[in-house]
DNA sequence: TATGAATGAGTTTTCATTCAT
DNA sequence: AATGAATGAAAACTCATTCAT
């Protein structure tokens, strides 16, 4: 009734959608999210299934709701990649890629596996190809000043390159050689002289 | 005493079995497996649920033999692609895998969305993992022999761009330039001097 | 065409039969009547599906033609019992007895696990009724002529033993004691001086 | 927070439980296992089916559930008839199983009907094993008392005369003399001076 | 007579969602 | 805000029976 209770209810809140928003990654991400059900989920969030009800409309929401959340994170990590060397820049892009990959498995599992459902997901599609226009964008204008000659070709295979590891990594985990291939581009790529 | 000989039966069998994978491989491979009801394959093959049971004990079951089939299917493609010029048989190889993407869309999206889950359908990962390997051993050769000084890393970046492109083109379909990349590879890979 | 062959079709129906009622007889009997599937028989009995509707109009109705044929076996074991001395007569009966729970297990069973159903399966229970009253009054005769006082009480004793026999050596099966059990009633019962 | 105390949930928990039990046995009893569907159970008991599997992982387990749980209640009838007088105890003895057969009608033709089925339900054969020999050694012991001779074989008798009575009573309900078979064992076996 | 592919009604089971408390 | 009992629609699967050959 206080207002101090107010800002209580909404810790409370923050904090159960957090617990929510977890294990649905987590099981969203592993099984899949067709095979995860929200009685498993209230089961590993500690909580109870009428509760999710409370946060979210429905199971598809939730979906929707946690990746927003968490790509929205994942936004960020771009943010910091800026310097005034353009090779630099795409070494700090290549590194928060790769850190990317090594953080978000689970997610970069569960958004691999609903974009494989054609029709259903669109928000999921929407979001893939936005970023994948940004990126090769991106990638065109720093290989551009870092002085590749054929800048529009190499964009489009890094931009490739980098989904095809996410492919590998994903299918064969730790027997990936997620550093030694970071190494490799950066190498290949940010060491024009 | 027979009434329909042997081969008769045979013939029924085939069909039957071809159009419930075919209608598997389409629905399977655009709403994904767990999205997939039996019953909806069934309606789409023209036949009854029950009869799906006559010839696979389970919807697991189908999905394995479907898989199987399909990809043994692929592996025939590989055999052609051989030449005394190495060159000339990447350049096959390269054909041979755009070829397959193009006319394999719902079983490589079907691929990839079964290779999320993790701990199930086990197979799937066995047969990714197998492929790849080989892949890799291939290029490799193909690639020294054509004269690549970094052979081993280029072969890698070759092969983790073929999943790549699957995956983009996946993701955007049509919009995805599949020649383009194609005669971009073969520039880039074959024309060594 | 010839009379011959209609000599031939009897003698292949008749082998036919046999072999769905020695395949039904063997499922029925240690899987239960609704446990045991028309497919299941067909297998066992080295034949169609199909086959069996040409013989029999539905599974219960071979049910019930099974359960007929073999009990009458059963009748005409009772007939080679009479002896002019009641207690040897007596001894023939429960000799007859045991013999038939040692070579009809399955149908024992089978027979005991259809009278469990309430409703369904009548002429089991008319058959079940009809011969319990047959061996009491049978045994009723004998008692008295053998000169037991109270036969009326031990006959019903004795007709109740049975059916616990039957029940007992189901469930222990070899390790029930069927020799040992004969003997102590011949002993007890056929033994008055 | 909670809005029902969990003795609250515990109550429901066990009046659904009771519908779920009761209408099971009445139908399982009746129809037998096989023959009755989950959907029948829960159109009996007045819910729907799935609740029975907020309770029961499968039919099997509440059909296991079930009869331990009324086997149990069986089993504290005979903490009851324990007397200094040998002839008295085996009085009661026989007194509460009659009383069984009059009041567990439907679980004995239940647990008949599932002995009869052979590999399966061996929680069913362990226990009715169990039970018998307790019975035996019991019997034993209390005829030995009582005076008699052949006790060892007497009490194999009376054993056996129980199950056979039971079977008797399933199979001709309101027509077998439960009554009158009852005084005469008593006085057969409790009246030895 | 004999086959077995095909059906469809019925079975067990699952699960997102609702709701009284 | 939180619980978990309850629902009902839909899923996977089974099986007696039919029928063209």
């Amino acid at each position: 009734m206080s207002p101090r209770s107010k800002e209580q209810f909404e810790e409370i809140r923050e904090a159960s959608q957090r617990k929510i928003f977890d294990a649905s990654l987590e099981l969203f991400g592993t099984k899949g999210y067709e095979a995860t059900s929200i009685a498993l989920i209230a089961k590993k969030a500690g909580i109870s299934k009428g509760l999710i009800y409370n946060y979210f409309d429905s199971k598809e929401a939730l979906l929707q709701a946690m990746v927003d959340d968490l790509v929205s994170v994942g936004d960020d990590m771009i943010e910091k990649i800026w310097s005034d060397d353009p090779a630099k820049t795409l070494e700090n892009l290549i590194q928060s890629i790769f850190e990317w990959f090594r953080q978000n498995e689970n997610l970069n599992r569960l958004l691999i596996g609903l974009s494989t459902q054609v029709g259903k997901f669109q928000f999921v599609h929407d979001m893939a190809k936005g970023k994948m226009d940004g990126y090769l964008i991106m990638l065109e204008g720093l290989l551009q000043e870092i002085g590749f000659e054929d800048y529009q070709t190499e964009a489009r295979i890094l931009g490739t390159l980098f989904d095809g590891i996410a492919l590998h990594h994903m299918l064969m985990k730790e027997d990936y050689p997620l550093d030694e291939v970071e190494r490799m581009l950066i190498k290949k790529y940010c060491m024009k002289p």
